[in-house]
RNA sequence: GGGCUCGUAGCUCAGGUGGCUAGAGCGUACGCCUGAUAAGCGUAAGGUCGGUGGUUCAAGUCCACCCGGGCCCA
């Protein structure tokens, strides 16, 4: 008659399922929080309190989130559901960037399938199909952002394209006009020919192009002050393969540490350009290549220098004898991008046909000329070329370019040329006509960086500013300190419009407030659509004619739309606050919002719209390249979302190194997929023993054994490395600990040794009682510490043991006790697990032999240092053997025998492995010699006797 | 080509100012338990610290060059 005691013991119960079927019960818990207004809540909870304010960076309206987009987004979620449970007040709205290029660009194609062009759409048509674009795909990445768990206002999202945002954005834009920095320049832009337009680069093929290239003499017209210079009298060589910006060349680049050589030519072929006894100066590693090209088949060098030296000398344009449009003087300066691969090592540089060229100019002051008009004739005002074609279309509309013949030919007739050819390389052309690009100067809006300090204000405000990580600061300034006054202008229809009107007679943009005044308000009223809508008038008012003002129709680049967001969203919205906490985006926009941003609020009020930035990497496949569908390493995040679950993306987020590049593939996945089934076990475990538990039971600090004062100790050290990890926003090494703390703390240790006394000790023991109380404290602070990450599960568990409570989301972290804290507690405790490692080792000795199989079946000999023994002092025998989970322990302060364990890392500890005697107990299956010694329950223990006795179900 | 940046076990990561046989967790293999069970416990194997050269008594750690990734420019 054999009681079945497994009834009597406590065994952990709990309806929290092991699997966690996350695809399915994510929207459930998402539903739930919608419509119990969490968010909304979240706000109330947080009123008064200080806020948080991270701003969002606009994603751009076109087309389903990639994994970027996740892990910026729920990084964002973390940190904001972080500072939130820190005790702030952090709300968050999310936002999107509307304008611009590639939402025109959907909708030009759209026309282009039907066979129309964009020209013939009305403007305003065309605009609104942009607007109704961009709406259709703010919708679907809501949804898709929301799926992910991020919480936030997304009912009330801002937009760059709402009215509001572009009168603000128009204001904005106004107070650079007003004053001064706002100035109409020029810029070389890629430009068709045959559209006459200009070209974006995303707009622009590049195709194999048969170019015609010369060396061309500039003869040396002032070589630097000083010694008696090599230079004196040579031709610096320049060498290009577009002939026809010859007439707009004003100066030449060198590499300031290429090696240089002089030298007299002495020998020719009978055909060539190159004459006897003339100087020349090239790279010297291109000495080969130009003697080749030229004809030269002797010389001898002279001199030779770096091009450093050559700073200063000054050449005459090769048609300076030949036009007096030619006088100027050809300055020589070090250009970065000059190199020795081919030509010459010198490159003529034209400023109104090159981006390299236009920012050399700009750099040292050098006139950007015009010198090609719109339809791609030379200007009346070029001498020698005036009215010539640089591209006409011939037989077949082939394209040609009859300038590089004319110049080529005035070349030869001045001296100048000392060879031509032809080279096949890959030119630009345009997607739509397919025929051959140029740069071309064109009018253009800029913001300065000088007139009004704004650079000088730009690096003050990154200086104040804090970087996470704090390299990104100097990537930032140093672009800064570099850049060139701010493009503005764009020749585009989807966007904010550049609301300038300039006087025809001066050239000098309005300054009017009261005309601004007039714009904001129809803007604020009907969109930016009211300024191509509108007569002129409208904004003009009575007392200006419209007749004497042309009206700007460029639109802005959207990056000034974005970099106004701080305006129309933090300083308009009750619930945001300017300036922003912190503003989170990937590297990449060092040169985008944080940039622009930066600019923007500078030049408006003076300081950046941010008190920090936070920066991360981009997102690889799994081997660490960068995702291509040819390489097949991409991982969508509606894929990972709907097969495991959004809480395993934000595992994935919050376990990886966002301050450098971050990897993800299906083997990182299932990673965390494991770590996140660890975690969502411990919490399964801690609901399963605590089904029972009443507050009634909870025994105080005071009284708990010190194994749960050492757990309550650790709690307190995570607890105190969760805030810093929040506060600095650095959440991978917090994962890993929490991980750890879960597995090596908790599942090994302390629930391995406690499941003894929470299944089988008297429902009211001490021991007992002070484990679950530690249970109900290591549940109240791990739903609340992993709220942040896993905020799914989080709130889960939360509810699955109190159904009738808020949501998790509303709590804030828990306040730990300092007095848990206790150093030399933890130390004791470190040397007790040494020893227990040692113990658990000799067991696995026995295991292997197949002498034992449970740990309860051995009760080993100790023989350790006095030390060590001192940290086992107090304890009673029983106690320490739980802590080794074996039946019995016996410490010994013999001289351990020879063939006892030992471990090198324990010294001082020696284990000899004893079978436990006595009969097991039906159940607790300790081994004990106390078994049989209670008459009514003869097949269990004394202690396991007394608890069923005692029953207390 | 230029600026910035990264490269430690299969994976995710630790390794202040150079100093013992380079660590952790996961995964893997093997074993145990069968009262957390598609769970739990234990043990073990796994690294030319991207490569080469240099500085030094001593380098994953400093320097140079090279290789391979990444972002931004050109």
């Amino acid at each position: 008659m054999s009681t079945d005691y497994k009834t009597t013991v406590f065994l952990p119960k709990t309806d929290f399922p092991m699997k966690a079927g996350l695809a399915k019960r994510e929207p459930e818990t998402l539903q739930r929080w919608e419509s119990d207004g969490l968010y909304e809540r979240m706000r109330e909870a947080g009123r008064g309190r200080e806020k948080f304010i991270l701003h969002d960076g606009p994603p751009y309206a076109n087309g389903h989130l990639h994994i970027g987009h996740a892990l910026n987004k729920i990084l964002k979620d973390v940190i904001v559901r972080s500072q939130q449970m820190l005790g702030k007040d952090a709300a968050f709205v999310p936002g999107w960037d509307c304008h611009g290029l590639p939402i025109e660009w959907k909708i030009e194609e759209k026309y282009r399938a039907e066979g129309k062009n964009k020209d013939e759409v009305p403007l305003l048509r065309f605009r609104q199909e942009c607007r109704e674009f961009a709406e259709k795909w703010i919708d679907i990445q809501r949804g898709e952002f929301k799926r992910l768990g991020a919480v936030g206002d997304w009912s009330n999202p801002y937009t760059t394209m709402s009215f509001a945002a572009e009168a603000q954005i128009v204001r904005e834009l106004g107070n650079f006009l007003m004053d001064g920095s706002l100035y109409k320049g020029a810029k070389p832009v890629l430009w068709s020919i045959v559209e006459k337009t200009a070209l974006a680069e995303a707009e622009v093929e590049y195709y194999d192009h048969t170019s015609t290239t010369i060396f061309v003499r500039f003869p040396v017209a002032d070589a630097p002050e000083g010694a008696a210079d090599p230079v004196d009298g040579a031709s610096v060589v320049i060498w290009t393969t577009t002939p026809w910006t010859i007439p707009g060349n004003r100066a030449i680049a060198f590499g300031a540490d290429i090696d240089y050589v002089v030298f007299e030519v002495t020998a020719v072929t009978e055909d060539s350009n190159a004459r006897v006894g003339e100087k020349i100066v090239i790279a010297e590693a291109l000495v080969g290549e130009v003697t080749q090209a030229t004809g030269i088949t002797g010389h001898e060098i002279s001199a030779r220098l770096k091009g450093a030296e050559l700073e200063g000398t000054r050449c005459r344009h090769p048609f300076h004898d030949a036009d007096d449009y030619y006088g100027f003087e050809v300055r020589l300066f070090p250009g970065h991008f000059v190199n020795v691969e081919t030509g010459s090592g010198f490159v003529h540089i034209a400023p109104g046909h090159g981006q390299d060229d236009w920012e050399l100019g700009i750099a040292h002051g050098v006139p950007v000329p015009d010198t090609v008009g719109p339809d791609g004739l030379f200007l009346d005002s070029v001498g020698l070329f005036a009215g010539l074609p640089v591209m006409a279309l011939g037989k077949k509309n082939k394209p040609y370019f009859p300038a590089n013949k004319a110049v080529v030919g005035k070349l030869a007739e001045a001296g100048a040329l000392l060879a031509s050819g032809k080279l096949v390389h890959s030119y630009p052309h345009s997607w739509r006509s397919k025929a051959p690009l140029i740069f071309r100067n064109t009018p253009q809006w800029f913001i300065s960086m000088e007139k009004t300090d704004l650079r000088e204000k730009a690096l003050k405000a990154v200086d104040a500013t804090h970087f996470v990580p704090a390299q990104s600061k100097n990537r930032l300034r140093s672009m800064i300190e570099t850049r060139p006054d701010w493009c503005v202008s764009r020749q585009r229809a989807w966007g904010v419009p550049i609301t300038v009107f300039v006087d025809k007679k001066s050239g000098e943009p309005l300054r009017d407030q009261a005309v601004l005044d007039r714009i904001i308000e129809a803007v604020e009223a009907e969109g930016a659509d009211a300024w191509f809508a509108s007569d002129p008038a409208r904004f003009l008012g009575a007392d200006r004619g419209s007749g004497d003002y042309e009206q700007v129709m460029d639109i802005l680049d959207v990056w000034f739309d974005s970099g106004a967001t701080h305006a129309f969203v933090l300083e308009k919205r009750e619930d945001l606050a300017w300036p922003a906490s912190l503003y989170l985006e990937g590297s990449d926009q060092h040169r985008g919002w944080f940039h622009s941003s930066l600019l923007e609020s500078c030049g408006t009020r003076g300081r950046a719209p941010y008190e920090a930035v936070l920066t991360h990497g981009f997102v690889m496949g799994g081997d660490g390249q960068k995702m291509s569908k040819s390489l097949g390493n991409i991982v969508s995040p509606q894929d990972v979302v709907g097969t495991s679950g959004a809480d395993i993306l934000r595992l994935w987020v919050v376990g990886s190194d966002y301050s450098e590049d971050l990897r993800v593939g299906q083997e990182i996945l299932k990673q965390h997929a494991d770590v996140y089934r660890r975690l969502r076990n411990t919490l399964r475990y801690l609901l399963g023993n605590l089904a029972a538990f009443e507050g009634s039971e909870r025994i105080p600090f005071e009284e708990m054994p010190e194994l749960e004062r050492w757990v309550l100790h650790r709690l307190a050290e995570m607890d105190r490395h969760l805030r810093k990890s929040c506060e600095d926003y650095q959440f991978h090494a917090l994962f890993t600990e929490l991980h750890s703390f879960c597995t090596v703390d908790l599942s090994a240790f302390y629930f391995d040794i406690r499941k003894d006394s929470l299944y089988c000790d008297r429902k009211d023991s001490i021991r007992r009682r002070a484990a679950s109380t530690v249970l109900d404290i290591l549940f109240d602070c791990l739903t609340a510490w992993l709220a942040p990450f896993i905020c799914f599960t989080a709130e889960e568990a939360w509810l699955a043991r109190f159904p009738e409570a808020d949501s998790v989301h509303l709590r804030t972290f828990p306040e730990v006790p300092t007095q848990w804290l206790n150093d030399t507690l933890a130390a004791k405790w470190s040397v007790i697990r040494d020893v227990r490692r040692v113990v658990t080792g000799a067991l696995e000795i026995e295991r292997a032999a197949k002498r034992i199989g449970s740990s309860l079946q051995a009760a080993p000999v100790v023989h350790a240092t006095a030390e060590q023994g001192e940290a086992f002092a107090g304890y009673a025998v029983e106690d320490i053997a739980d802590l080794f989970i074996t039946s019995g322990i016996r410490f010994s302060d013999a001289k351990p025998p020879a063939d006892a364990f030992t471990l090198q890392e324990v010294a001082g500890v020696a284990v000899v492995p004893v079978p436990a005697e006595g009969t097991k107990c039906e159940r607790c299956w300790k081994v004990l010699n106390t078994v049989g010694t209670d008459a009514e329950h003869p097949t269990v223990c004394p202690r396991c006797a007394d608890a069923v006795r005692y029953g207390g179900r």
